[in-house]
DNA sequence: AAAGAAAGTAATTGATTACTCACAAATGAA
DNA sequence: TTCATTTGTGAGTAATCAATTACTTTCTTT
């Protein structure tokens, strides 16, 4: 007991997306986190002002750690084909193993329901397109893409094939290895984006 | 007052899709729902035992009509690459006047609240893959489109692609317009799949 | 017109949930 | 030791919402 503030907040955050993972994000109610962290319920109060800033708290612990892990495919000098091909397999891996993050990125509850949560996903969404169309860009100076494509463009089409990946991997509960997807999914992005 | 009952309960099933578009699912309580169709709330229980049933019959009302529109691309003897094409389309088409329909099938609000519910959309998602599928299969055996796809996997990654547009119309409100996207990504599409 | 069924409602209930508050125990510095 | 801050809790509150109940109105059929 009597644990130090940045901590307590630390665990309940984590607990929060425990939660999200196993039963999705209308089950993490303060009385479930509390249960987790093994704190009363008023106690989560203590930590956070309202339920929305621990979504807050966890979407950007999420993003952080997120982008941490990806940053090797963005900033490396590697041939932008190969980069890309490793952020698939590198993004694929870090949700497997973060299930929390489609639950709370691509859930209506959150952004209908909070501008500030909304906002927040808006924004990742919107970094994640860049930084991949950046990437592509480059493969296309590199002369490794197609140089009729829109950079722009074809990174909304890459982020779509990984979100639709993902999102049925939700709705059929997890009942396929992520990984393994990499890949094939690679395989049939690579036909279109190459030279 | 006093309406026959197969249409007051169509009525229900209109709210409620409305509400979902405009207000995200949360926001679709029997109260709401009652308020709009113009009766009172318990009303809406003499028509329909549980709030889950309405969702249920709101999910088949708009998958039996999308699957009518999308029919004729299952069903004609044209070129297999046109029909895929007419599919995206009328797909995007279809959607954007019923935006009452990503909202119930990719929100896990619904399936992880309801096995029933769950169940309704897996359905829908696997038979929306399989005619996909089909499709390509049939494409392929024409000779337009590549004959080392598997079928069923490329009918995957055609859905997560749509499906992918879809989440990011509906996360930036949407905020453009979701049937001059059919075009682009049916080229980026195509050049994936073409023999 | 009378009977019975269908459609409707007002009033409530019970369960859930985010959030508050007054107070207690531990911690740490002077 | 003392005193202030931090961390924690038990006992609530107010709001929301699906669902029920007991009752009324409207419509149809004979």
């Amino acid at each position: 007991m009597g644990k130090p503030a940045e901590q307590r907040r630390q665990e309940i955050v984590e607990a929060a997306l425990e939660l999200a993972a196993e039963q999705g994000v209308k089950r993490v109610t303060t009385q479930a986190i509390a249960d987790r962290v093994g704190i009363a319920q008023p106690t989560v109060f203590r930590h956070f002002k309202t339920r929305d800033t621990i979504f807050a708290a966890a979407i950007d612990f999420l993003v952080t750690n997120m982008f941490k892990v990806l940053e090797v495919c963005f900033i490396s000098k590697g041939p932008a084909d190969e980069r890309l091909q490793e952020l698939v397999t590198k993004q694929l891996g870090f949700i497997s193993q973060q299930k929390g993050l489609p639950r709370l990125l691509f859930s209506d509850r959150l952004h209908l329901e909070s501008p500030v949560l909304k906002a927040a996903v808006q924004k990742v969404m919107t970094r994640y397109m860049g930084q991949i169309a950046t990437l592509i860009k480059e493969g296309q100076d590199a002369g490794c893409f197609r140089s009729d494509l829109d950079p722009d463009e074809a990174s909304r089409y890459v982020a779509a094939l990984i979100q639709g990946l993902i999102m049925r991997w939700s709705i059929f509960d997890y009942g396929f290895t992520l990984e393994k997807e990499a890949d094939p999914l690679w395989k049939f992005l690579h036909a279109s984006l190459r030279a």
